[in-house]
DNA sequence: TCTGGGGTCCTAGGACCC
DNA sequence: TCTGGGGTCCTAGGACCC
């Protein structure tokens, strides 16, 4: 009767598929990242997180809890094939599919009794399909809501399958710790510890509106429903595009000017051809700039002329940064988009100069290569052309 | 523990409008 | 001239997620 939701997460998305690919890392402690200051983890084996490596853990830090690891660059492009070929099997399992990331989907059995009588077999069936196809593995989580489905599918692994039948909806939450439930991370545990708050069954005796008083309409609204394992609703926003960014972290940190110019062009250049593949025209062009004792600061602006080729945005990224720098080295830089909306031409009746035409055609021409597979985009070709 | 890169969403204040 | 209320847009910063 009630409502059925499957989490379906890869175990160690990254590090399994670099196995698959070597079959001499199985059984090793593996790091996907760049041994070096100023890097990070992101993904690791199992044997590497039994030493205690984590994703996100800076590199050095990686490496001094397990000198012996293996460490290989990140190939998105073979995750996100591996991704498609998972995502092909899970989305023809059953309808009510949405996938929320690379190694991460949520199916929806609702009032599929009669194809999928018992959960926990269809979703035993899933886990088969999906190592047999593709050689990895993946837990599941089985429950009434989304957001439960999802903490359930973390609750054991790798190679998991937790179910939470209707009714026990709350003794479930009660048994994980408040900072493992999504949406509650280190500033609200904090929030929540100075009111002596420290468990989901604590949270449940306050009511929503004093809940919403004390940590604002919509962290109040979160906490009410989580803490009782209904879905908050994270979910529900359709997957749509509303920023696109590029951002450098520098060892040692930048001093030059020249420098720092070649890259803001360069990330410019960037996102700027994402934006045109993706046929989207920004309406604000951001900045990004962390200085090397990690104060961060950021700047975006709407310019009323319209954004339509890279030398606009790079025009635009740098007067933000030359009017925000305070002359020290710098640690990070970025470029985004924001504000994007449907389109790959300026609204008609826009006034724009004969030469951005012909920049916008020029690097329209190029995204037209690049798709093709061609390596010919070059940040100094455009700086002269 | 010395802190990536790509995102989304929220908040708070100010400008501006009716 | 001492001063409402609601709405929208913009900016800067921050929390959170994978």
């Amino acid at each position: 009767m009630g409502s059925v939701f499957f989490h379906i997460d890869l175990d160690a998305f990254f590090a399994s598929v670099e196995i698959l690919d070597h079959p001499e890392y199985r059984g090793k402690p593996l790091i996907i990242g760049t041994p070096g200051p100023r890097h990070v983890a992101s993904t690791c084996s199992y044997e590497a997180r039994e030493y205690g490596v984590r994703s996100a853990m800076p590199m050095t830090t990686a490496l001094r809890l397990c000198p012996d690891a293996i460490c290989v660059h990140g190939r998105m492009e073979r995750y996100a094939e591996k991704s498609r070929e998972v995502m092909s099997i899970i989305s023809s399992f059953a309808p009510g599919f949405l996938q929320v990331s690379i190694d991460e989907a949520f199916l929806d059995l609702t009032g599929m009794e009669r194809i999928y009588p018992l959960p926990g077999k269809a979703a035993r069936m899933l886990k088969e399909s999906i190592r047999d196809e593709t050689g990895l593995t993946a837990s599941i989580g089985v429950a009434p809501s989304r957001y439960l489905s999802k903490l359930a599918s973390d609750f054991r692994k790798p190679d998991g399958l937790t179910i939470v039948p209707a009714g026990m909806e709350e003794e479930f939450i009660d048994a994980i710790p408040l900072r493992k439930l999504w949406g509650i991370g280190d500033a609200m545990l904090s929030a929540l510890e100075r009111r002596g708050l420290r468990s989901a069954a604590e949270i449940r005796r306050l009511g929503e509106d004093e809940l919403r008083r004390m940590f604002g309409d919509s962290s109040g609204a979160f906490l009410y429903k989580a803490s009782r394992g209904i879905d908050p609703g994270i979910y529900q926003g359709e997957a749509r595009s509303r920023s696109i960014s590029s951002e450098k972290t520098f060892y040692p940190d930048v001093y030059s000017a020249d420098a720092i110019g070649s890259y803001l062009l360069e990330m410019s250049e960037e996102v700027m051809f994402r934006a045109m593949d993706e046929r989207k025209i920004p309406r604000t062009v951001g900045i990004k700039l962390r200085y090397g004792d990690f104060t961060t600061i950021s700047a975006q602006t709407t310019p009323s002329n319209g954004i339509y080729s890279s030398m606009d945005v790079y025009q635009i990224a740098s007067g933000l940064f030359a009017s925000r720098y305070r002359g020290q080295g710098v640690r990070l830089l970025g470029v985004s988009l924001q504000n994007l909306y449907e389109g790959s031409e300026p609204e008609q009746g826009e006034l724009f100069a004969d030469k951005e035409k012909k920049e916008r055609a020029l690097e329209k021409a190029i995204v037209g290569l690049s798709k093709k597979g061609s390596r010919v985009i070059r940040a100094r070709n455009l700086r002269n052309g």
